[in-house]
DNA sequence: GAGTGGTCTAGACCACAGC
DNA sequence: CTGTGGTCTAGACCACTCA
C-alpha cells in the first residue's frame, strides 16, 4: 500500500530527535538532517520528502522552522518544491556546468546539442596515473571508454573516460548501448548515482591522437577538461579527460554582485 | 546631522507605495523596489539600507514580509547582513570570477595574489573592432592600458584594456598610479562604478607580442578571456582581453546538485 | 541601553495538484 | 475535497554592535 511507503519514508525523520542538539540553530539541524539523508543515499534524486507539516511534527519543530530549513535547501538547489505536490530531491545537472562551454555556431543562441559516438571501449589494466586519480590499486581492472562529441558531422571534443571495473562490470561489452548521458546508464544498470564532480579546465597543445580525431593540426591549442566524478560517500567512480577544439569552445559568464 | 542622511535614505523607500500593485507577491515588490534603487544608482555598493522594521513601516508591509524580501536578496548576493549593524549593498567581486582561474603553484592552496605592472598606456583613436564592442563611434578617443600580471617575477598574463576617453578623461596620464584593482581607481576618480561584466573564455595560439611578454614560444596555447564591463544602466565602459599562460592557468569547479 | 538582525513560534488564508 | 506549498501577518526572545 502507498501508505506504507509513506510511513517508511517518514520514519527516516523520526531518528534520535535531530542529533545531539549542538548549539546550531534548530533550522540548521533540520537542514543537516536532510542533507545527511541525501549524502548517505537514504534519499536519492527525484525522491519526495515529507511535507513541511509532517516534517515539523516528526522532528518536533514548528512548521515555520521546517519551512525555513527547506527554503534554504531550495536556495542551495539541493531540493525543489512543486506547489500542490510536494518537495523533491534535485538531480545533478551536469549539462549546466563546464560541458555547456562547448558551444558552437549560434553566436548568441542557446547551446546546441552535442551528440556522442562511442569510438572505443575496453577492459584493461589501468595506467598508474589513472589508477592513482581513481584511488584504486595500481593495475586494477578498469573500463575504458572513448567518445567523440560531434555537432552534425563536425567533431567538437573527445572524451577519455575510466571507471573501476568493479563499479561497472561488463560495461566494456559492445552490446550495451551507451547513451549521450552516460551517468543515466550507470545509474539504471548499476544503481550507482553520480552525485558530484570536480572539474579542472586548462588548455594545451593537441597531442597527435587527439589532433587526428578532432581534425586539427597537431600542436593546435585544445581546451582540456579533467573531471573526477563521485558517487555517494565521496567514492570516486570515474576519471575523465575531455579535450575540445578551442575554436569551437567558448565559456560565457556573467559577473554580478 | 546624521539623522538627515538617514531620513534622506529612508525617503527613497516612501515612493508611490511599491509601484502599481501588479499581481506579484508583496515581498517580490519589495525586492524589485530595492533592486531598482540599486541598478539606478540610488543605492551603491557599500550603502546601508534601512532596517527591516523601517522598511516594513515605510512600505507598509509586515516586518516578516520585509525580512523575506531581504533574505531573498541576500541569497542572491545583492545584499549582505551584518547582525547588530544593518543590511548593506554588496560589492561586485571580480576576483571571485574568471580571474581567480589563473592559479599558480600552490596546488591545493588558495589563489596566490597576482601583481600587475602597467606596461603601456596611451590615448588613441580606437581600432574599429574595439569601438564596435564598446558601442562608441568608430575612431573615438580611447584610453588604452596594457598590464602584465606576475607572481613573483614570473609572468602569468597580459591584459589589453580599452576605455572610452569620455568616461575616464586623463587616465592615460603616467602620473596617475594604477592600482591592481583598476575598478577601484575608476570609481574613486571618476565616480563610475563597474557593476557587472560579461566574460568569454577561449584558448588560442599565442601571437608574437603576447608570446614575448609571457616568455613563451609563439604559437603556444594561451587562455583568452574577453571581458565587457558595464556601469549603471547597462552602459559599456571597458573592453578587455586577457591572455594567460595555459600552463599556469587552471579553473576548478565543483558540480553539485 | 537602544537598535539591528537572527531565531522560533503560531496561525490565517490562498493557489495549485490530484483523486 | 484534501493535502501540498506559497503568502502574509504578529510577536516573543536572543545575540550582536556601538555609543
Amino acid at each position: 500500500m502507498k501508505a506504507d511507503a509513506d510511513t517508511d519514508r517518514l520514519e527516516l525523520f523520526y531518528t534520535a530527535s535531530l542529533q545531539v542538539a549542538g548549539d546550531k540553530p534548530l533550522y540548521r539541524m533540520v537542514e543537516d538532517h536532510i542533507r545527511t539523508l541525501i549524502t548517505t543515499g537514504h534519499l536519492i534524486p527525484g525522491d519526495l520528502i515529507p511535507s513541511e507539516a509532517q516534517l515539523a511534527k516528526a522532528l518536533n519543530v514548528s512548521p515555520g522552522t521546517a519551512k525555513k530549513a527547506i527554503t534554504n535547501l531550495v536556495w542551495e538547489k539541493l531540493l525543489f518544491r512543486h506547489q500542490g505536490k510536494g518537495t523533491y530531491v534535485s538531480r545533478v545537472d551536469f549539462e549546466k556546468n563546464l560541458f555547456r562551454f562547448f558551444s558552437y555556431g549560434d553566436a548568441e543562441g542557446r547551446s546546441i546539442r552535442i551528440n556522442k559516438k562511442t569510438t572505443a571501449r575496453s577492459l584493461q589494466q589501468g595506467p598508474s596515473n589513472i589508477c592513482k586519480r581513481l584511488g584504486v590499486a595500481e593495475g586494477s581492472d578498469l573500463v575504458y571508454i572513448e567518445r567523440l562529441g560531434v555537432i552534425g558531422e563536425r567533431p567538437i571534443l573527445v572524451e577519455y573516460s575510466w571507471w573501476p571495473a568493479a563499479v561497472v562490470p561488463g560495461l566494456e561489452d559492445e552490446s550495451i548501448h551507451i547513451p549521450d548521458y552516460l551517468y543515466a546508464l550507470v545509474l539504471n544498470r548499476y544503481g550507482v548515482p553520480v552525485v558530484r564532480a570536480g572539474e579542472t579546465l586548462t588548455a594545451e597543445a593537441a597531442d597527435s591522437k587527439t589532433a587526428k580525431v578532432l581534425d586539427i593540426a597537431k600542436g593546435t591549442p585544445v581546451v582540456v577538461l579533467k573531471r573526477i566524478a563521485y558517487t555517494l560517500n565521496d567514492r570516486i567512480v570515474e576519471v575523465r579527460t575531455t579535450k575540445g577544439r578551442a575554436d569551437r569552445f567558448s565559456y560565457k559568464a556573467e559577473i554580478r554582485r
